[in-house]
Formats: structure tokens, C-alpha cells, sequence
DNA sequence: GCAATCTAGTTTAATCATGCAACCATCGGA
DNA sequence: TCCGATGGTTGCATGATTAAACTAGATTGC
């Protein structure tokens, strides 16, 4: 990825996280475990990107716990690569991302599909954000607030 | 970005996305952008990232309508980058990458803030994707379906 | 049981984006 | 007018990405 500051020891969580799926193969590699792809040939067919490229970003994957390989389960004697919890827990940030296109997008004629409820077959709702006394958040409405006590950040999502 | 399988024809809008905003220093822009930052060197100074770069960076966000430059607002001569509805579009998927960081990472205790309801300075709750009839949705209970009517799509979010 | 094919890679060479540093033009203040 | 800050541009070295060739073991077909 080329030589990059790595962001592993920011104190942004942001950062943190696009340290760990902040590229472009690493996303869609999620969103196709999502989809119940497991092989490594699976994943190369899919998404068309070079094997080498592949085996290291699955590789990395796994070592951050996102991905998990499980010596088989079809009989066959290859192994396949599932998603952890901390993998499943990317699921908000794909739909954060679809929406965002759904949204935003010069072309969105384009867009092929559309995340639905599995029992109704509805389009979901757009991803919401609450606060503990149950209020509609939105950017203007939230601050940034250090960790450990003390005073307030200056630094708020205006 | 090296030469890269450019997804902007992808029909799938997560693809998409990342087309637009799937580099590490995009996002990192658009972050400072929500706490305010606007001047080239602002940026430069946060995020330490070479200039050359910033420049390219900058071009490529406001191309997309994701931030407009403005001519001034405090008096000098300088423009300043200025985030566009659809700019602030990108909040939820901040959000979903933070508490994603916030759940998941390795070492939570290295991160420095927490994101807060202004009014009430309490930590904010997960994000929630809801049905339209109002059931909370995890990533098993949703599923594609093809944007033109037709048949259900066999791709799942499992 | 043997050959053909599939799987999951590794290796290699060429390419091209990235990052860094140095340079440059403009603006504003003294 | 000089000086520092601002907002870039240019050139080069690095190294990430790719396609393609190669490999070794597993599986399937016959």
C-alpha cells in the first residue's frame, strides 16, 4: 500500500479502523464473505483482482481476527475463510457506504441492488443514530469528548 | 492510486463508494473537514501528509461534489475547503468506522475520544438499521434484492 | 490408475501511483 | 520592500499492484 504512515498507533478511531479495512480490496473482500463467499478462488473470480494480492490481504485478514479459516466443510480438503465477529461487525459500515451511494450518487441508475428486509422484502431504513435518551442525532448535534474524563474537546463534528 | 480496476462502473454502491472516498487520506480530509478544519494548510498540518498529495486529494473531493471551495470568510485571500451536503453525507459511515474501532480494536484504551450528544455530553448509541415497519435489523435479517424489480437476488447479507 | 483439471498459492517483471523534498508564485503585514 | 505564510508544482525514489508464468497438492473423469 505504498510506504504509508501507518495510522495503527493514531488515537483517532477512525483512523484505526482504515488502518485495518481501509483499502479498497479489504472492504470488498468483507462484503463478499457477507455474500457467503469462503474460497480463495471464489474471491479471485468475484473480484478480479490478482491472486498475490489476494493471499496477502486475506492473509492480513486473518491476522487481524476479521477472518477466520476453517479447514473445510464440504468434504473437500481446502479451507475457507469465514467471517469473525469482529468481521460480521463491519456490517454497519457497508450499509453506511451503500446508503451514501444510494444517496449521494451522480448515477444511482446504476446501482443494481437494494438491501431489503428479509421478512418483508422492504427497503430498510436509513442507518440511524441515537442518543441514550432515545433523540435522532445528527452530525451538528454530536461532540467529540476525550476519553478519560476531563474537559471537553474542542474538536466537534460540526 | 495505482493502477486500479476503477469500480466507478460497479453496480454495486459499496463499490462505489469506495470509488470515491475509499482512500485512507479522502476520509482523514472529509473527518477534519467535520471538526472544522478549511485551509489547505490546516489540513496539511493535521494530517501530515505531503502537499503534493493534499493537493491531489483536495481536486479529486471537490470534482465530486464533496467539498466546494469557497473564496474566503475570514478576510484573507485564501479559499477554503467547505464540506457540501453531500460532504456531510459521509457522517454515518465516520461513525460506523469509529464505533467499529470503538468495539473491535485490539487496544480500545489507546483511543482518545468518545462521540457524544452535544446537548446532554453522554456517549451516543450504536447505530441502528431499522425496517420500515420498525424492527432493528442485524445483517442476517436483511438480504439484496435487484434494484429493477424481478427476481430475488440469491446474494445475501448473511 | 492415470491424466486432466481445480485449488491455492509463489515468483517474476513491468508499470504506475505514492510520498518526500525541494522549488516557486502569490499574498499580507511591517 | 522584505519576510513569512499560504497554496501549490515538479522530479525522483520507493514500492504497491498487476498479469502472467509456474508449482504442488487435491479432485474428478475415464
Amino acid at each position: 500500500m505504498v510506504k504509508r504512515t501507518s495510522f495503527e498507533r493514531d488515537d483517532c478511531p477512525i483512523a484505526r479502523s482504515l488502518d485495518a479495512i481501509g483499502d479498497w480490496w479489504s472492504i470488498l473482500i468483507i462484503r463478499e464473505a457477507f455474500f457467503g463467499v469462503s474460497r480463495f478462488s471464489e474471491f479471485q473470480k468475484k473480484l478480479g483482482l490478482a491472486k498475490n494480492i489476494l493471499t496477502v490481504r486475506l492473509r492480513a485478514l486473518v491476522d487481524q481476527g476479521i477472518l477466520k479459516t476453517a479447514p473445510a466443510s464440504d468434504g473437500s480438503a481446502y479451507q475457507e475463510y469465514l467471517l469473525t465477529p469482529k468481521g460480521r461487525g463491519v456490517f454497519p459500515i457497508l450499509v453506511a457506504l451503500r446508503q451514501w451511494s444510494e444517496e449521494f450518487d451522480a448515477h444511482p441508475e446504476e446501482i443494481a441492488t437494494i438491501l431489503v428486509d428479509k421478512e418483508k422484502g422492504r427497503p430498510v431504513r436509513k442507518l440511524e443514530l441515537y442518543s441514550q435518551d432515545g433523540r435522532l442525532l445528527g452530525a451538528g448535534d454530536t461532540t467529540l469528548k476525550p476519553r478519560l474524563a476531563g474537559k471537553q474537546s474542542k474538536r466537534a463534528y460540526s
